[in-house]
DNA sequence: GGCAATAATCAAAGCGCTTTGGGGAATGAC
DNA sequence: GTCATTCCCCAAAGCGCTTTGATTATTGCC
């Protein structure tokens, strides 16, 4: 059942028929029930082919995929795909996922921009100056970025987490329970949120007259494994930090286990806080201590990511504004004041 | 630029333009070379939209992908994604996301098929007598189905692991070794996958006369929280179970994590094998004892059925056939000889 | 009653491609 | 020299929608 079909069979014209059910004002509100009522009861769908053909827009949200033999998708990932998905369907929106070689993404923004096979992009993991948002500016595509950049000239649309603020606050914490010696498990430094943090903690150590040198900080891919050779590389100094900042739970477990191995006690001998992007299958309360986080759902990021480019697409949205969003500091069995100096 | 632009550019009709382009048979070499030359030199791209209105073809694969507040997806559903992406970027192909209510998928399978959004579906965590199968091979839109159902009247296109083949060498394993107390930490039970494992294992041991009697099976979402559950559940019992086979490295987790809490040690007190579906992020060698496993890449099978659809899709691959790949058993420090009745 | 404004509808022209059904020129067969 | 092939190429008809530009009724106003 096509509109033509239709049309005739309410011997109307395509174009009546057309306006009628996409809710166009300059149709009688009589013919307007006929149409609709007919098109309920024939099941008819509009061909989304043919709409996009005509209208350009596709009801679709992408995501470029940086792929490649040794490129590991983050398992973040999928967490705020939970959120953007249920956002999605309630909207009518499909997501597009178009692969991309990781070491030229450029090709494959052009292209899925040039064949307008999305009405919105979204874009994650951003670095500094991040050529993406350079792209996506110039090539006039609506889009929204999860994360933030630094050094990019111009204002650009994003929703974030206060990353500096978390790892301050933590990083206050551990110093006002005496800790001097903290260290950092980051992500790796071309992630700006590894920036951001690193950030945080340094301004909480320096405003107690604290540093943060290169030795105290570790930045690797978020592992496990990377997090137990971070820890061992930090906990094998002496003196040893006594309290370590972590970018990941899944880098946690791996610390966890370097500390369990070297005999240090958690959290007598070291304090331990992780960042937590809230995993169902993973959680910090149930670590064999407790642990402390800082603590903001990338799932609910996700959802308020695809609500943002609904906005966009639907013009309801406009402007260059970034928002960021606080982060819950968590008190967990993980923390505790700083070793007296045995 | 468009073919109509192309082709008077070339003094040609859009005809000879178009099929010197997809390469029919009836258009002069010479004339070939002329047209490829111009569109390479102009940067011409066919527009995906007009191509997809005129042949119903898009170029996508789709995954419907369940959401719902309470649902999560599967954090192997980013490996998968990983190796089917890398094979899709290499033959021009996106994936398509549909996001359908968890309990309703029947809706979106059926929208997107009427509306030819994609050429190509797969189906994953494949139920017994899995509806979604059914109505695909109904509707008689390409797709192909990782993992297995069971149950159904006609044979359908999988791809899928040999986990029945997987659990039964592992306990076989475990019996050689003496154990005579073997439990399961497995999925739920609604999943094929689980039902296969299970199976595996239950044959191992009445090959020797053993039993698997249900307060030895645990069935849960793989969380490492629910492997903390079940293995407290089980290995509270008295006598308690000897050994254990669990069915995801996360709830393997869990699992470590209550044998510590209840000063069993692992392999002395107790054996554990778990599958690994091969995570960059978490791995069975760098538990704190290295953990035997049954392995099999998910990645690689996202990158098989990714082969496959577009094989389906071309029509290099028809009929009904499923392929069941053999798992690797891994021994680690995890498996010892049963302990002796102290 | 005449004229302009308003409401409701339609025919037709896109959107940019593929594909059908020919058709003219060159080639080969007899 | 004629007829049937073969080779290339073309005009035009879709694909199924949206949107432009008119066109016909209807209403309001003086």
């Amino acid at each position: 059942m096509n509109l033509k079909q239709l049309s005739q069979m309410l011997a109307l014209s395509q174009t009546t028929v057309s306006r009628a059910l996409n809710g166009y004002p300059e149709v009688n509100e009589d013919t307007r029930r006929r149409v609709m009522d007919a098109a309920r009861r024939h099941g008819y769908r509009p061909n989304p082919s043919a709409r996009r053909l005509a209208t350009g827009k596709t009801g679709m949200i992408g995501y470029i995929l940086p792929t490649g033999n040794s490129v590991d998708i983050d398992p973040h990932f999928v967490e705020f795909l939970s959120g953007l998905g249920d956002y999605a369907r309630g909207h009518g929106l499909d997501l597009v996922l178009s692969p991309a070689d990781a070491l030229d993404e450029e090709t494959t923004y052009r292209r899925v921009v040039a064949n307008k096979q999305v009405d919105a992009l979204y874009v994650s993991s951003p670095k500094p100056a991040d050529k993406r948002i350079e792209l996506l500016e110039q090539l006039g595509l609506p889009y929204i970025v999860h994360g933030r950049s630094e050094g990019l000239a111009f204002d650009y649309p994003f929703t974030d987490i206060d990353n500096e603020g978390a790892f301050h606050e933590a990083g206050r914490l551990l110093v006002q329970l005496g800790h001097g010696r903290i260290a950092l498990i980051n992500g790796q430094s071309s992630e700006t949120f590894a920036i951001f943090r690193e950030r945080g903690l340094r301004k909480a150590l320096s405003a107690s007259g604290l540093a943060l040198p290169p030795h105290m900080i570790q930045s690797l891919p978020m592992t496990e494994e990377n997090g137990y050779r971070a820890a061992r590389t930090l906990l094998e100094q002496t003196p040893r930090p006594t309290a370590v900042l972590c970018s990941s739970l899944i880098m946690a477990l791996g610390a966890v286990r370097a500390a369990r191995d070297l005999n240090i006690e958690i959290p007598a001998e070291l304090s331990l806080i992780a960042h937590d992007d809230v995993f169902p299958w993973l959680k910090p309360e149930n670590f064999t201590v407790p642990l402390a986080t800082t603590r903001s759902s990338i799932r609910l990021a996700g959802a308020r990511i695809a609500e943002r480019l609904a906005a966009r697409i639907s013009g309801a949205e406009e402007g260059r504004n970034g928002e960021v969003w606080p982060v819950d500091l968590v008190i967990r069995g993980s923390v505790a004041g700083a070793p007296s100096k045995a």
